[in-house]
RNA sequence: GGGCAAUUAACUCAGCUGGUAGAGUGCUUCCUUGACGUGGAAGAAGUCAGGGGUUCGAGUCCCUUAUUGCCCACCA
């Protein structure tokens, strides 16, 4: 009876229909409920144009996991999810797709293009949801957000505009990264740098009205057009005369002032640089300093523009090769030396990003990091593991101003507007009627959109309805834990720490859960170039979902890097399947829906069994309490495969098939009350099958989904049973182990003659009587007080308080058993040879806890008695000839 | 140049606050026992990278060396 579960686990048979089930019936939904504890994680968004990889599927099964448990545990658990316009990805992919129809985005213009994008989005934005479905991901789905809807844009705008007005957002001509290929300006964070091998030229710049010549070093030879200085620090003996002067800038025949700089290091290069405001970062600060002029000689495409000469209409590389070549044939080209460096690459389509001064928009960041900084280092948010904060605050602690302009279409567009008469920059929500300053009437809005980490930075409260002030998010907000990778601290993490504590006053969240990525069986990060990556829909449709989230949430700690192996998911489906066929059992010998009470009385395996789960109960908890989500999932797996599987199914099945009603209902009841915990504590980690399972049990009710999580019982406990279970599994561990190396097959049943050495240990044995009859194959169990009719072919076993004999018939060779007994001998005498140097320490003695010197002290006498009939044995048999 | 990880059985990795080294996979032998061969039983296999130190006691704490990987940094 009660046994629907088909004989294999087939996880495609009922992953959807649950899934759906959970919809219907609303379980994901969380509302503000002033009876419960709020407990919220917001996920990160994904991009629109992304499709679910197997790093989502670690970032969401974590999630998931700690969701799922919460709502068991009684919270009001909203996990919020959305997706993220992601600016430059989507209108990268945009122009792409544009491209093979033949357009261009110039022609076809902003508002055509950006219908385009929105099609895109309706088109493919879903299609990652749907992904995470397939997961399990137990999300909010009725409060999706998007970063670009109306919510998030009014937030956008309410934020913009209280910066502006603070002062912290401002307009300016700073240098900034350009990438040729997007066209975009990018920020500090957006920018990847690589290693890589290139060359350093020496260029002689001859002085003015002189015969001498300074020599720089540049790794960027074309950037020479836009020089406007050379800079040699000021104390530096070889250049002091020649500050003040001049010198001729070869190619471009201009005179450029020699400069002195603190920043200029005379040991590096020649001591002497050539300073390109407009170029380079550091040339840009001096720049500012000496007041020098900035020539920016690039196009938006990275070509040499008309301020470059000769050189207008190169690419950037083309350029180079000419300066090079036309330095070289003027006799100006000192040497070429090898250089290793660092270059930035667009982190979006890896092309060297230029340095340029260009206008833009930017975030004043020092006052807003200070509190962020703060934060983290009063413990107000925690980074899970610890070490992660060092990284969050070192970029704070060394933050430029935060470049959030970008000249692309897709995105929030600036809430700037420029005075058409008099170019008067006004910061509105929407577009202003009249110039306060001229009284013009008409107003372009600046062309720009925003970062697209400036909405996701604001992404805890935007998606809980802010700049309302509305009931989710007095409830909701802070949020308990952000569970992200480390590669998005400084993007996403840093951002919204500052945004939560300027716009909110408190954290955007108390716990930053980092994990690490997922990496391919050889230790390679996955790519698309390499393609080495794996699809977790592949991994799903065929080992489930549960065995791809069982396999990334196992075997690796805290914060780290993992392999991504095949055999590890066949494991995890294994385990499923042990599972499964584990349930079918209890579900087949189950033929009751309620147990009496007075039905039941718990042996000493019941009693086992049940403080193991107790202890396991304890401990996967306090793990789950410390994120140690791994060590959770490991002590579920040993528990149900070793413990209750391995050894409680099997001294379960005498009692079961015995004629004792009392005995049978109290195998059913153990079995069937450490499944349902067993299914509990599983469920946030494998919750389809333990979902699926639970709703074939005819002893509960409900869903598991909305279940309880098990709490620890104290009185559950029983030391005593683990003691006598230890006792009763060495025995039969020893049976087996002597008869596999006799070669005796199971099914020979041997009879178990047993002397026993005290009276707790021959009512343990007794007790256990059923339990070596079929766990040990013996056929009946016989005691002794003296070992005179012991049979000669017995082999003797010794364990505490008793000795136990095996005849083995004619099988017993005694060569082999005399060297058994000595190996037993000589692991003995070890064990209390190291006993005995602990007990003669005295510094042990003194100092050791004195819980630990007696245990100590116990296993002395234990293994001395153990050895004595080991060697009793051993001086029979030998006498026996 | 800084910072952070990692180094444990053939392979992939666990090992929390220091108390006699664990798992999965693979390997060897046996088992068609009435949940499961996606299984069961038994077994072999580790100077916990090297060297110091603290401690009664160190894989675990401290120092140091080596190797590998990652992150950050404006040395042109």
């Amino acid at each position: 009876m009660n046994n629907n579960l088909p004989k294999t686990y087939n996880p495609l048979d009922f992953e959807d229909r649950i899934y759906e089930k959970w919809m219907e019936k609303g379980y994901f939904k969380a509302k503000v409920n002033p009876n419960k504890k709020p407990y919220c994680i917001v996920l990160p968004p994904p991009n629109i144009t992304g499709q679910l990889h197997i790093g989502h599927a670690l970032d969401h099964s974590l999630q998931d996991v700690l969701i799922r448990w919460k709502r068991m545990q009684g919270y009001e658990a909203l996990w919020q999810p959305g997706t993220d316009h992601a600016s430059i990805a989507t209108e990268v992919k945009v122009v792409e797709k544009l491209k093979e129809s033949g357009l261009t985005k110039k022609e076809i213009g902003r508002e055509e293009f950006l219908k385009h994008a929105w099609n895109w989005k309706e088109k493919y934005g879903g299609r990652i949801v749907e992904q995470m479905k397939k997961l399990g991901d137990s999300c909010d789905w009725s409060r999706e957000r998007f970063t670009l809807d109306e919510t998030c844009s009014q937030a956008v705008l309410e934020v913009f505009i209280k910066l502006y007005e603070k002062g912290l957002i401002y307009r300016g001509n700073r240098i900034i990264n350009w990438c040729p290929v997007c066209k975009t300006s990018l920020s500090d964070a957006e920018v990847d740098h690589e290693e890589k091998s290139g060359n350093f030229w020496h260029i002689k710049y001859p002085v003015v009205d002189s015969h001498e010549f300074i020599e720089i070093a540049t790794t960027r030879p074309e950037t020479m057009l836009g020089d406007t200085a050379v800079a040699v620090h000021p104390e530096d003996e070889r250049y002091k005369h020649l500050i003040g002067k001049t010198l001729m800038l070869p190619l471009m025949n201009r005179e450029i002032p020699i400069i002195a700089d603190e920043y200029v290091d005379k040991e590096f290069g020649t001591g002497a640089v050539k300073i390109t405001p407009a170029h380079d970062p550091n040339d840009f600060e001096i720049g500012l300093r000496h007041d020098l002029p900035q020539i920016v000689v690039m196009n938006d495409d990275a070509t040499i523009n008309e301020k470059g000469g000769k050189y207008s209409g190169m690419d950037r590389y083309q350029a180079r090769k000419q300066v090079v070549k036309d330095l070289e044939e003027l006799g100006l080209l000192a040497k070429v030396k090898d250089h290793s460096h660092s270059v930035g690459q667009c982190y979006r389509c890896n092309t060297v990003v230029e340095p340029v001064t260009s206008l833009q928009w930017f975030v004043k960041m020092e006052s807003l990091a200070k509190p962020a900084i703060d934060a983290v280092k009063e413990r107000k948010i925690k980074f899970v593991p610890e070490r992660y904060s060092k990284i969050y605050l070192h970029w704070l602690e060394n933050i430029q101003d935060w470049c959030i302009s970008r000249q692309l279409w897709w995105g929030h567009r600036i809430p700037a507007y420029y005075c058409e008469d008099c170019q008067e920059v006004i910061v509105s929500k929407s577009k202003p009627q009249i110039c306060g300053k001229c009284k013009g009437k008409e107003f372009k809005q600046d062309e720009d959109v925003l970062d697209t980490w400036f909405s996701s930075a604001l992404w805890p409260f935007s998606t809980l309805g802010w700049p309302q002030e509305t009931e989710e998010l007095k409830y909701f907000y802070p949020t308990n834990v952000l569970v992200t990778g480390y590669e998005i601290i400084f993007f996403w993490v840093v951002r919204m720490a500052f945004s939560g504590l300027e716009f909110m006053d408190e954290v955007p969240f108390e716990h930053v859960f980092i994990h690490g990525i997922v990496r391919d069986q050889e230790g390679r990060k996955m790519s698309k170039s390499l393609g080495n990556g794996v699809d977790p829909l592949e991994i799903i449709d065929e080992y489930g979902a549960d065995a791809l989230r069982f396999t990334l949430l196992t075997g690796n700690s805290l914060g780290n890097d993992m392999r991504f192996h095949i055999e590890k998911l066949e494991s995890s489906r294994n385990f499923a399947n042990k599972l499964w066929n584990a349930t079918r059992f209890v579900l087949m010998n189950l033929d009751v829906d309620k147990f009496n009470n007075d039905e039941i009385s718990l042996n000493v395996a019941d009693k086992w069994i049940i403080s193991k789960l107790n202890r396991l109960i304890k401990e996967a908890t306090e793990n789950m309490e410390k994120f140690e989500i791994g060590l959770a999932a490991q002590k579920l797996y040993d528990f149900i495969w070793s413990e209750y599987c391995d050894w409680y199914i099997e001294l379960a099945k005498p009692r079961l098939y015995g004629e004792n009603l009392q005995n049978r209902r109290t195998a059913q009841y153990t079995l069937t009350h450490v499944l349902e915990n067993i299914l509990k504590l599983l469920h946030p980690f494998m919750p389809f099958i333990t979902e699926e399972i639970w709703g074939t049990m005819p002893t509960v009710k409900g869903d598991i989904i909305v279940s309880e999580w098990p709490q620890y019982n104290e009185a559950n406990i029983s030391t005593d049973a683990e003691e006598e279970m230890t006792i009763i599994m060495s025995i039969i561990k020893n049976i087996r182990n002597v008869r596999a190396e006799m070669n005796v097959v199971p099914s020979k049943k041997a009879k178990m003659i047993v002397i026993t050495t005290n009276d707790n240990s021959k009512r343990i044995i007794e007790a256990a009587k059923q339990f070596f009859t079929t766990l040990a194959s013996v056929s009946e169990i016989q005691y002794l007080e003296g070992k005179e009719t012991i049979p000669s072919d017995a082999i003797s076993i010794v364990v505490e308080g008793a000795e136990i004999f095996i005849p083995l018939d004619d099988l017993v060779d005694f060569k082999k058993e005399i060297e058994r007994l000595q190996k037993e001998k000589e692991k003995l005498e070890a064990e209390i040879k190291r006993g005995e140097g602990r007990l003669s320490n005295e510094g042990f003695l003194k100092k050791a806890p004195p819980e630990l010197v007696e245990e100590e002290k116990k296993k002395q006498d234990k293994y001395q008695q153990m050895l004595n009939t080991v060697l009793e044995r051993l001086e029979s048999i030998e006498n026996r000839g």
